[in-house]
DNA sequence: CTGAAAGCGCTTACAG
DNA sequence: CTGAAAGCGCTTACAG
């Protein structure tokens, strides 16, 4: 089980009877003009017949190369920004590239060693992906090398971000019921000590205030099922009781939903819901299926990879900028025009 | 923006004016005795000021040793094993460990070709981490490197595996059931592809037999929220209407709860509701909580990495061997005594 | 006590 | 057309 010694350029060398540049040469297609037919044949047959494998160790070392990146992530309160991972490692692994992943919870001793840890083993560039829109502020720990923030942003501007517009996206879902007549809309939220949550309840405020609405009820605690119960059904028991209700997590849509359902009532007849986006693909499969704002989490992957290793293979300056992708709102079935179909005609 | 060029252990000599060999021997611990305290001294003072830190490729070609493990890995319908991942993660790290992640979509080609990427960079290790219970048995393509399975197990048994005894954690939810008095039990579960599905039907049908029961009536369909609502309205009007449920998948389980809201009943007077786990961490964040059988990744992880470990470290011929971990129960609020508080008295 | 050499596994100029 | 040498950045025997 041991590992037996894995076979070398030097075996191949002596198995073809050539030198060892010459088999580095066949290997790399540079065989022709350089040694006879006879030889490229010989060395290929004998790479074959070992299973001859470069050695990636080596190869980064000489030519300063890992074809590895570095990808800083952790968990939020929706646990791993998975769409988000996975459309970094599809779009980086399409271009050759392997990813070292870093799972560092909070804390910026922990982001500083893995971040050191990076860079010692001279990753090509690093990407930082947070679960949700957060500032980090560290980006001075990030070192000399290539990098780009997916779903965070640096306050100081120092280097290139991908953002979702989360403002936008809110107000958007606000929009949505005022279009359809609300004006008594509850929110449904947890603590604003994110960026994202403060984007999102400003979104929602601002989309109301613009309609000449007044501000709306704001029930906060944690991002879980039961919090979204206990909210919803205090929002309900409200007077005058709310006819619309955005979420700013998913797992609160669904207790609101529940706590609808548990009170006798339906959506979108007594209730209209919409929900923002989390990554955990969960409104959008319930019954009925939410309204949701959705976060662009694979466009902001592949686009921040493709900036990332422009920058990599240009090497040169790069403008830092921050780019902001809109969330589109798609409608789902928790959504009425106020006073149709509703069941106290 | 460009990487500067870091500074080598030469750079340090020289500016420490001591050679390359002594900046190493201070750098690891080894300075006296060999070296005398001024120089050692100027060394670290010379390392400290150009923010010498050595280069891991170097130090990885030279020890032939990469302090690298690779993780195979890929979204299953609950998406990614997010506490696996994180298990591993954690522990690995304490160890001095990096992770290469490969998110390897199904498909043995593409799983060849990140193993064979990961052989390339000499990882010390390959864990792979499935995120549901399957055969795994392309074992021999994982080369003679330490290897271990997380979820998986090879059928061919050359490879050591961790799995969790999805049978028994199935038998006891029928058990729990059972031993409420529950007779006309319903069964909603995702097609029988994989093992784990499999395991889990067959665990609750020999419970129910051991029992002398009749075997339950089962459903079957994809698993979305969505399916296991109309699955579960389905099972509630059916005649008897069972009393009880298991749901094989937590998005099921979901589905069943909204069905039974939806259709003015509630749980757990008028059914009692137990759902397996899949590593969303929801169910048990439902209201009512729901019981759940749960598989214990944490420790699934925790145990994987360190027998992987001692096998990289002793480099010795393994035992292979097929652990399995329990799955124990947690009740929730969503059983009862089959009669006891029943809303139809 | 200290420095020069060898070698990990490669590739790329450079002599012959 | 072919092989020997240099060098990527380290550490560890080995001479002095």
């Amino acid at each position: 089980m041991s590992a037996p010694r894995r076979s070398t350029a030097q075996d191949v060398a002596d198995l073809a009877g050539v030198s060892r540049s010459s088999v580095s040469l066949v290997l790399n297609g540079r065989g022709d003009g350089n040694l006879t037919a006879a030889k490229q044949v010989a060395v290929l047959e004998a790479a074959r017949q070992l299973k001859y494998r470069p050695n990636a160790v080596a190869l980064s070392l000489r030519s300063q190369r890992t074809w590895t990146l570095g990808v800083v992530t952790w968990r939020g309160a929706s646990g791993f920004p998975q769409e988000m991972l996975h459309g970094v490692w599809e779009t980086a692994s399409a271009a050759g590239y392997l990813m070292i992943f870093m799972d560092t919870p909070d804390g910026h001793d922990r982001d500083h060693r893995a971040v050191t840890a990076l860079l010692d083993r001279r990753v090509d560039g690093i990407i930082v992906v947070a679960p949700e829109l957060v500032d980090y502020p560290i980006t001075e720990i990030l070192g000399p090398v290539p990098k780009i923030l997916i779903n965070c942003a640096d306050p100081q501007h120092a280097v290139t971000s991908i953002v979702p517009d989360e403002f936008g996206g809110a107000a958007g879902a606000a929009q949505i019921l005022i279009d359809r007549g609300h004006t008594k809309i509850a929110l449904l939220s947890d603590a604003p000590s994110t960026t994202q949550v403060h984007d999102r309840l400003s979104g929602v405020h601002h989309a109301l205030s613009d309609a000449g609405l007044s501000a709306p009820r704001v029930y906060t605690a944690d991002v879980t099922v039961r919090a979204g119960y206990d909210l919803a059904r205090q929002a309900l028991q409200a007077d005058p009781r709310p006819t619309a209700m955005v979420c700013i997590r998913e797992r609160l849509a669904l207790g609101a939903l529940l706590a609808v359902q548990d009170l006798g009532l339906e959506v979108p007849t007594d209730l209209s819901l919409i929900s923002l986006d989390d990554g955990e693909r969960l409104t959008s499969d319930l019954v009925p299926e939410l309204a949701t704002v959705q976060r662009p989490d694979r466009a902001m992957a592949e686009h921040s990879v493709a900036l990332l290793l422009h920058e990599i293979n240009t090497s040169g300056d790069q403008d830092v900028r921050q780019l902001s992708f809109a969330c589109p709102a798609s409608l789902g079935a928790s959504v009425a025009e106020l006073g149709v179909g509703s069941s106290n005609p």
